[in-house]
Order: C-alpha cells, then structure tokens, then sequence
DNA sequence: ACACATTCAATACAGTCGTATAGATATAAA
DNA sequence: TTTATATCTATACGACTGTATTGAATGTGT
C-alpha cells in the first residue's frame, strides 16, 4: 500500500556498525553514513530517529554479536576457553579481532565526556557483562579443580577486561589486528601460572 | 616596543594540555579553548599556528612529562621499577593516572583514522619510548640475574606496552583513576612469576 | 485507471566549526 | 609626545554539522 523501502534495515545497520567502529562517532557525518549504508537522510530519521539513534542500533548490533560468537563460549566453558577467547582477539581468522579496535572501547573513548545517558548504558551493560562471563569461566574452573584455590576471582575477571581493552586499543593504535598479540601471549602464560 | 602578551605560554600549553586530555581533540572547539587556556583566537594562530599546532605542543608536553616521570626511572632501574610504573598507573597519588585516561591513547583511538602525518609520529614516538624503556629494565633484570632465561623479553615488552593502554582505557571507560586497578594486580603477579 | 500511503531526492535551515580580517589597544623606543 | 610594532577584541567568512521540510516517485488496494 505505500511505497517500498529501498534499503534492507539489517545491511543497513551492519554497514552503520562497520562504518562507526572504523571512522568514530563525532567524524563520521550524515552525508558519509548515507553512502556506507545505502540509507538516506529521511530513512535515518525515520527508521533510527536520527544518527544517535542509529548508533545505540549499531551498538547494540555489536554487542549482540559479541555475545553470540565470544561471551556465549565462555560463559559455558572453564580456562581453556578463556584461553581461546583471547586468541580471537588478535589476527584475521576472528570476527573479533579487527585493526579498527573494538566499537565499544572507541565509543567509551570518545563518548567519555558526552554524558549520553543511553550510550552510557550501552557501554556499561557491555563491560559487566564480559566480566561475568571471566568470571563464570573461571568459577568453572575453580570448580573442576583447574584453578588454585587462593587466586581472587573478581580481581581476576576485571584484570582481564582491562587486558581485553589493552589489546583491542593496541589493534586500532598499530592499525593492524594483531598489534595486540603480545599480550595475548602474556595472558596465556598468566592463565598458565594459574592452573593447578 | 610592543604591547605584551596577556597569557603565560608555557601555563597555556599545560591548560591545553589538561583540555584535550579531558574532552579530546574533535570535541573540543576553538572557542572553549580560549576559555579554557586564557588563549585567545589571535594568539592560538600566531602562537601554534592554529588548533592543531597547540594540540601537537600539547601532546609533546604530555610526551615530555611522561618521559620525565615515568620512562626515566624506568631505564635506570629493573623489575622492581617495572612494578613500581604499572602502580603508578592507578590511584590519585600518581600524575601518570587519571579518571580521562591516557592523552596518547585517546589521540590514538580517536585520530586512528585521521591520517595527519605529525600526528601519527608522536604517537609512534611515545609509544615505541615506553616500549624500549620496558625493554632496558627487562635487560637489567636480566643481566641481574633476577629475570628467568626463557623469557622472550620482545614480548615481554610490547605486552607490557599494551597493558598500560588497557589500564588507561579501563581509568577513561570507567571515569575512576583507579579504574584498572585490577590488572596491575595480575600484572604485578606475572612480574613475580617472571622471577628467578 | 485511480486514489492512497509511504518513501525518496533535493533543498532549506539554524547552528557550529576553524580560520581570516580589521580596528582598537598597549607598550617601548625615538 | 610621537611613532612603530605587536597583541587584543570583535566581527566576518565559507564550510560544514544534524535536522526539518517539500514535492516527486513508487508502490498497493480499490
């Protein structure tokens, strides 16, 4: 009954998340993000009620895909695949690894001092749930008897999002998506040094 | 012979410099930087030659103080200065931590895509210091005979390197100094397990 | 074929950006 | 006191920002 959208809403959105992840939010214009995502000015009122609001649509986009392909794994597994995990934040056989970074530390870069009261939650809704999933990996671990008894777990969880923030902010600083492998390497020896 | 300047450059410089630590570069116009470094537009173009020259005379400030404060005691000393930086990292008794992060970090996070050539190499420049100042103070652990013989000191180094931006990132994400508080810890605990 | 509903393309808008310019102002030397 | 020189304040400029508006285009249902 009305005309047909010439965009495809899903594509759209991805190409937004792509497009954000890589140029930042502030210098990314209208104008560009209309050629990169095949949207117009009016789809992106229309549809997203504007940029921000296509933004928290790629965030959520992005942490949704996290969730999927990297915190899922963890939340289920022990050590190993804390292990694992790491190993998919460096080099070209990972969708998490990326020479741009990760969008979410860029965006709580950039957007430290924006007091967007969404985008903050956004960012914090992402963090805490990483560090659950640390955590419940290594619980697991702890309650295989894979881990020493004396290591203090929340510090542990914490410590390694920070790590994951490092290697991800290394990838986009170096501008290649393994410019953070060497960390990944001293996390394994950590991990290694905390088996039993 | 002529009417005197109504700022003190170097105060200028450090204001700047505390400006775009905390706000960022793109965020942050011409016209609060007048308010906030007493500059006025007249002086920011004749003086710097326009924004972005008072934003490289800022970063090589930061770069200078860093060097200062930070790196030197780094090349003099071995393991225990090593420890001593990382706590240094967190916590309000520091002038290396801060609730806005790292002003090297947030450059190279926000102008990873900016492509400006003078830009870039004080970034390279900063980071490739902290990263030989990490490897003297291995070597001197070594040669000391404190540091274990299979220790790849290369990576031992770069993955310091991208711990500290991991914990800036953490202070800056979470707006808390002490932020990554956590990974010093870890860090503190691979150090010791790097030992003789 | 026609009316209806929705999207599209193009343009307009007010606001801000960094920079440039011009007249007033302040100091030191002549 | 006058002159020269440099800095100050204020305004202007074109380019850009994200958003809003308007008439044309493109479908479906009658």
């Amino acid at each position: 009954m009305s005309r047909p959208k010439s965009y495809d809403r899903q594509e759209a959105v991805e190409r937004a998340c792509q497009a954000f992840w890589a140029h930042g939010y502030t210098a990314l214009g209208v104008r560009a993000l209309e050629q990169m995502t095949g949207l117009n000015k009016f789809a992106i009122r229309t549809e997203f009620s504007g940029k921000e609001g296509l933004y928290l649509e790629a965030l959520r986009l992005y942490a949704e895909r996290a969730a999927q392909f990297a915190v899922e794994p963890l939340k289920a597994g022990g050590l190993d695949q804390v292990e694992e995990f790491f190993q998919g934040l460096v080099g070209g056989s990972s969708p998490m690894s990326s020479r741009f970074g990760c969008l979410m530390v860029n965006t709580g870069i950039e957007n430290a001092e924006l007091k967007s009261p969404a985008l903050e939650e956004v960012s914090t809704v992402y963090w805490s749930m990483l560090y659950r999933a640390f955590e419940a990996a290594l619980q697991t671990g702890r309650e295989d008897g894979a881990l020493k008894r004396d290591l203090d777990l929340a510090e542990a969880a914490q410590g390694l999002v920070t790590a994951v923030m490092g290697i991800h902010t290394m990838n986009r600083v170096s501008g290649r998506d393994d410019g953070g492998a060497a960390l990944v390497g001293l996390i394994r020896d950590l991990l290694a040094s905390w088996r039993t």
